[in-house]
DNA sequence: CGTCCTTGGAGAAACGTATCTTCGACGTTC
DNA sequence: GAACGTCGAAGATACGTTTCTCCAAGGACG
């Protein structure tokens, strides 16, 4: 009596007979035994082919799916990855980069698939339970706090941790950002060109990396240029607060004639202004804000957005994420068929390898004084999406 | 020697000392068993509060974060729910409804996280091996096409499905969809009400639940006030196609005086269109649309849009799928501590158990005549709805 | 003819947990 | 004082894979 039989027979007397089809079953119904199955279905071994087809055609007929959680807790590998938003008070998501995450979320989720792996959405500050109830191979974080405890632990607990925004001090095995300074500096550019005087921001009291960096950018081009800087910062989360805000800054004595908005509803919140006071976009205030969304190509007028390219970002995050779990750069030579592979560690002393990635800007109407075709302009110019 | 010790000399022997703690560590380090410590970390078995406390203390120090993966295979639940969105053509979601859906997994990612799950979403067109590759307790599916291979699979498998939009013709645990023959008839009937004469729609080519219901409700209704109907259908997922469609119906010799839009952009397309034949909305046309972007309270005119309440949609499906995972119906008086929990099944006969959830129609200034006098009584529908 | 290499495959040991079963010790009760 | 119930905890098994190790058979080759 084979062994496959034994164990079959064990099977049989421990259990009910509707219990899905395991990897014995198949060993057993094809005549082999289960090393040879495993063998056979992973492409793996030294087998005729004749072998690995009947096996398959077995597994198939008997409608085998082999048993992730087994799997996993074999390999040490579950194909999982997280992707770690960070929440503003009670919602789970952010509200303010919603265009952006939904856009960059997609994107990663496309990426991960492409290589195998899914993407499972875990807000930071889920009860703990929930996150060590998840077997993952890492983790995507957005935007991480500075000191975020999250991304300590699971640095230290050797799971690969990719962060979408420059660190703030945290340790990650690579981040990847817009360079938020150089947006902004072309952007206050454009609008000098474009015979801006005085140019506004609206911006965010919260700390993340964007928020600092792209504020910090402003500020520094004041000083260089000599302008007095003129902005209202609110908290972004808040969807309300913007409008205020953005009215706050129409109102003040030293009204800028060009504005650029940080934030995605900025533009319609400035334009609302805007007409509330009177003024004329773009002839007596031009307008710009950072956004994913295409409405404001249809605004009247339409709106100049800076667009931060977030499926490209995705993409590049988990990427970045997956050759890190692959050990695609931490091989340092490993016996290569051995049952671990190997943790992936930063290399040891320097910082986390950062990508910066450029932005877009999408120029529109609300950004360009003298528009010598100012007439209704065709259903759909070709050049822009 | 005790048994701990023991094991604890296989480990070290057997692997390297940077390898996370594990259960039998805790053990070890505690002087007591695995047994005690699992029960105490979990919270069952007869100890005293002594012992857990300590056991917790060592497991603490010790830093020791069960495995999942092992968690999983012993129980059979990962606590892992899959969302899963149909694909149109290459794209990873559904773009059309993006907003929807957007909003709506939103929404079930917080509900599965209140619970204790976490959700991980799968394109339906993914690579089988990704599939088969996560331990799902359950699924939620996002209108699913008729005879779904995959919910036909998953079904089958055991494993409980609950969809958003009522399923063509695959078997289900349960699904929740609007009630979009009310909705339909509710906008016609507001749109009448508001004046108009001849209503047009503009919808999909696709055969999706939502599109047919909804177009069909309009036949219907147009059948039964003897109007002609008035309607362009074009292919949902192609941003593009939209604009030509809603250029196409306001091009129509029998142009509608009020026009429904079964999609998100269809509001700013017709608008566009609107602009374009120098027709005054609402004078000249009376405008609604399917949406759930707060962008169409700030167009010129703001525009009447139908909210299918996605967040309440999502929270409502993720309940019932976790309901139907933890056998809330499926109970059949089984033994309380087994090791396998009952796998979730219907009842047997009669279709799945379904909900039917209302809509909410926003009403803005687009639907509405300025001058209420002009209003003309349109023929009232029997109110049999 | 013995040795060695290759092919094809079987055995068995993990992976780390949860839980079923068993077992000693210690009152309690009749 | 013996049977009994309860408390506290240890032992052992199974969850279903993957993979390391090893073996047998059959040429090839000296």
């Amino acid at each position: 009596m084979t062994a496959a039989a034994n164990q079959n027979g064990r099977r049989a007397t421990a259990s009910r007979r509707l219990e899905r089809a395991g990897i014995r079953d198949v060993a057993a119904a094809a005549g082999v035994s289960i090393t040879t199955v495993s063998d056979a279905l992973n492409g793996k071994g030294r087998l005729p082919d004749e072998t690995r087809s009947r096996v398959r055609e077995v597994a198939e007929r008997l409608g085998y799916r082999p048993s992730a959680a087994a799997r996993t807790l074999r390999t040490g590998r579950s194909g999982l990855i997280g992707l770690t938003v960070t929440t503003y008070g009670e919602e789970p998501f952010t509200f303010t980069e919603f265009a952006y995450f939904a856009e960059m979320a997609r994107a990663a989720t496309s990426a991960a698939l492409g290589r195998g792996y899914a993407l499972v959405v875990l807000p930071a500050s889920s009860r703990h339970d929930v996150w060590s109830n998840i077997a993952l191979d890492g983790t995507v974080v957005i935007d991480p706090p500075d000191q975020d405890p999250l991304v300590t632990e699971l640095y230290r607990s050797g799971v690969p941790v990719v962060s979408d925004g420059k660190p703030g001090n945290c340790p990650v095995t690579a981040w990847v950002d817009n360079d938020h300074e150089a947006a902004v500096l072309g952007i206050l550019e454009h609008l000098s060109e474009a015979g801006a005087r005085r140019i506004g921001l609206l911006t965010g009291t919260s700390t993340d990396t964007y928020t600092r960096l792209s504020t910090e950018a402003y500020l520094a081009w004041c000083d260089r240029v000599g302008q007095e800087p003129v902005y209202e910062a609110y908290p972004a989360h808040d969807p309300a607060a913007g409008a205020v805000a953005a009215d706050r800054l129409l109102a003040r004595p030293d009204r800028p004639d060009a504005v650029y908005g940080l934030f995605d509803p900025n533009g319609t919140d400035l334009l609302a202004a805007a007409r509330r006071y009177g003024l004329r976009v773009p002839d007596d205030l031009l307008l710009v804000c950072c956004s994913e969304s295409d409405v404001y190509a249809n605004t009247e007028p339409p709106i100049t957005t800076l667009s931060l390219k977030p499926r490209r970002i995705g993409t590049t995050v988990v990427n970045l994420l997956i050759d890190a779990i692959e050990g695609v750069d931490a091989g340092s030579g490993s016996v290569p068929g051995r049952l671990f592979p190997p943790r992936y560690r930063t290399a040891g002393t320097g910082p986390p390898p950062g990508t910066l990635m450029p932005t877009e800007l999408i120029v529109r109407a609300s950004s360009q004084r003298r528009s010598p075709r100012t007439t209704v302009s065709p259903p759909r110019p070709p050049g822009e999406v």
